[in-house]
RNA sequence: GCGCCCGUAGCUCAGCCGGAUAGAGCAACGGAUUUCUAAUCCGUCGGUCGGGUGUUCGAGUCACCCCGGGCGCGCCA
């Protein structure tokens, strides 16, 4: 823990406090909230404790609010509170207390955001990519969604663990070493070794759902790689090696990073010890030949049992899963663990969850789904002939496109920087298409929309942060040293009321693990900084209002890089 | 058959624990530029929130039923 205590309070809190006060002084419990007004015509703010009170205790719920509102003291912070429609009382911010309170988070190296009161050690398993296949479409939900939350998390004090739980020793492996020992080619594996590897697999696949003496070669290899045979488990070894090398290329250009990359291999020698306690305490139980945990007393599961040991002495994903938690909660220290994972698996980690909770772990698990990203077609994304979209090759076309608007919009840039650009527009847009909707919902990926410079896009927030470096570049200083600022233009008090509300909005976006309500956010507070930046000459004013809306400019430009850090997107100075 | 998720403007999507007259963007149309990057801004048009019943001061949000789409349901991961 650090020493430093106080964090500031947002408007929010601040409210809520007073309001607390004034119920207490009214002989009242605390009752409702105070939320962001859900109207601008009903000021900033709103709470409808005297919605929720008059309820609880049959009173008029307009008079509540009125014997509330005559023991509020908010004088510092806004206009009179006022009382409207069914009761809801309404907060307008004055002026004076919104420039004060920029001006703290202007100092403030976390712009205003306090860290979480319970600091948690969690484990984020995102991404899993199967060794011997390249990463798709399909895995950039996983990968950016964790990556950000990892991110936010961190942020806000917790102590994060970054876990790729790569598949590193399926049943694809028989298959793979079949091929490695009959049909590779050494040169293809030379010039691109993951492609030989894929290649070598699906032609092993092929084969084998054809023929069943392929079957049973692809089985026996299986076996002796499972029982420690020397060739194989070389074999494997050098597989494993060639396709970490293709995801760390691929994370790098994603500027995603592990902390740790323990891939089901790394849990084999612990499958026999979990089978073996679950049966010990009687947690599970041998059904069939096989070993397998009942839920019989959980109405959900009842008739979903989970097979932990198979028939024929093997173990399955169950059972690396529930060695991973173990390992999770007893070696890493874990509070918390979260998958983000496809919401096909959802009864999958329900049983798995169930069976940890009744081994007596108490750890907060999570299972984080998301939706499929779909074709034009409305289908799952596939490439024309059908088959998965690599992820590589998607990453590539971002920037290719990213690209191609930079030389149409701004020839100019030196060749260099237009690369580095393009990387930041491109894997940007990606992202921010990805995180700016919400995540269960399916979505129809579309290059046009993402890149579009209009809209709710990576480009048009980067914009608006090119805009203010350009300014700082032409007035040849770095940031304002102004202590008070100074807002009489609508758009300069409402941006300064949009920059206040990032440290309400991100602790937010934990609650349900929903980084659109960041995205979201920092749309509008792009939009919000256009709307200033139009109405109000910066550079061309006279001081000390110059001073002032430079600071502004210093604070946006502040709080959207760390807001799309916050989702794993950089910021370019000019675009 | 049972279970989970989704259904909101022509299109793509927001709308967390129930709050006031349901919001953006795109598209369409109309304006603004001798620019601090117009890669922008301002305005207009656009809705029986899939359908129904219920719960209550109040339902896009909660409960139940139905319709439509997706996914899952002992020895794959």
């Amino acid at each position: 823990m650090q020493t430093c205590a106080t964090f500031m309070q947002t408007f929010q809190t601040l409210l809520a406090k007073k309001l607390s006060d004034a119920l207490a002084k009214v002989g009242l419990p605390d009752a409702g909230e105070v939320t962001p007004a859900t109207d601008p015509r009903f000021g900033d703010y709103q709470t409808n404790a005297a919605l929720v009170l008059g309820k609880q205790r049959g009173e008029n719920p307009r008079a509540l609010a009125e014997k509330i509102v005559a023991r509020l003291d908010v004088a510092d912070l806004c206009e009179p509170p006022a009382v409207a429609g069914a009761g809801f009382i309404n907060f307008t911010l004055r002026p004076d207390a919104i420039a004060k309170k920029t001006s703290e988070i202007l100092r403030d190296k976390r712009l205003g955001v306090a860290e979480a009161e319970l600091n948690q050690r969690i484990v984020v398993d995102f991404g899993s990519p199967n060794v011997a296949k390249p990463m798709h479409v399909g895995h950039i939900r996983s990968i950016v969604l964790g990556d950000a939350l990892a991110r936010i998390a961190q942020f806000l004090g917790h102590e994060v663990i970054r876990d790729n739980h790569i598949g590193d020793w399926g049943t694809q492996f028989g298959m793979v070493i079949y091929g490695w020992k009959n049909l590779l080619d050494r040169q293809s594996l030379r010039r691109d070794p993951l492609a030989e590897i894929v290649r070598i697999y699906k032609e092993t696949n092929d084969r084998a759902t054809r023929d069943p003496q392929v079957r049973e070669a692809c089985r026996q290899e299986l076996v002796k790689l499972q029982a420690g045979d020397k060739e194989n488990i070389d074999i494997w070894n050098e597989c494993v090696a060639f396709s970490m090398q293709d995801f760390e290329q691929i994370y790098e250009g994603l500027d995603v990073r592990y902390d740790l990359q323990c891939g089901e291999s790394f849990y084999n020698d612990r499958l026999a010890g979990v089978v073996e306690r679950l049966l010990k305490s009687g947690v599970a139980e041998i059904s069939e030949d096989a070993v397998v945990v009942f839920f019989r007393d959980n109405p959900e599961l009842a008739d979903k049992p989970c097979i932990i040991r198979k028939r024929d002495g093997g173990f399955n994903y169950a059972t690396t899963d529930l060695a991973t938690v173990d390992y999770r909660i007893n070696d890493l220290k874990a509070d918390a663990i979260w998958y983000v994972v496809g919401a096909p698996q959802t009864l999958h980690f329900k049983q798995i969850f169930e069976i940890a909770r009744r081994e007596g772990y108490r750890s907060d698990f999570r299972h984080i789904t998301f939706g499929s990203i779909l074709g034009e077609d409305r289908k799952l994304m596939k490439t024309r002939s059908g088959e998965n979209v690599p992820l590589r090759d998607l990453l590539e076309e971002a920037c290719k496109r990213a690209r191609k608007i930079i030389d149409e919009k701004n020839p100019d840039l030196s060749e260099a920087d237009k690369i580095d650009i393009a990387q930041k527009i491109g894997i940007g847009a990606i992202k921010y298409f990805d995180l700016s909707q919400y995540r269960m919902t399916d979505y129809i990926f579309s290059w046009e929309r993402m890149l579009s410079l209009h809209g709710n896009t990576a480009p048009y927030l980067q914009n608006a942060y090119v805009r203010i470096r350009s300014i700082f570049r032409k007035a040849g200083e770095s940031a304002s040293k102004i202590d008070t600022l100074i807002l009489s233009d609508f758009a300069e008090i409402n941006l300064a009321k949009r920059l206040c509300q990032f440290a309400e909005i991100v602790p937010q976006v934990l609650n349900d693990f929903r980084p659109n309500i960041l995205a979201n956010y920092l749309f509008e507070l792009a939009n919000s900084f256009h709307t200033f930046y139009e109405a109000c000459p910066v550079l061309k004013s006279e001081e000390p209002v110059r001073s002032s809306r430079l600071a502004l400019c210093d604070l946006s430009g502040r709080v959207l890089q760390h807001g799309l850090d916050l989702l794993g997107i950089k910021v370019p100075e000019k675009m």
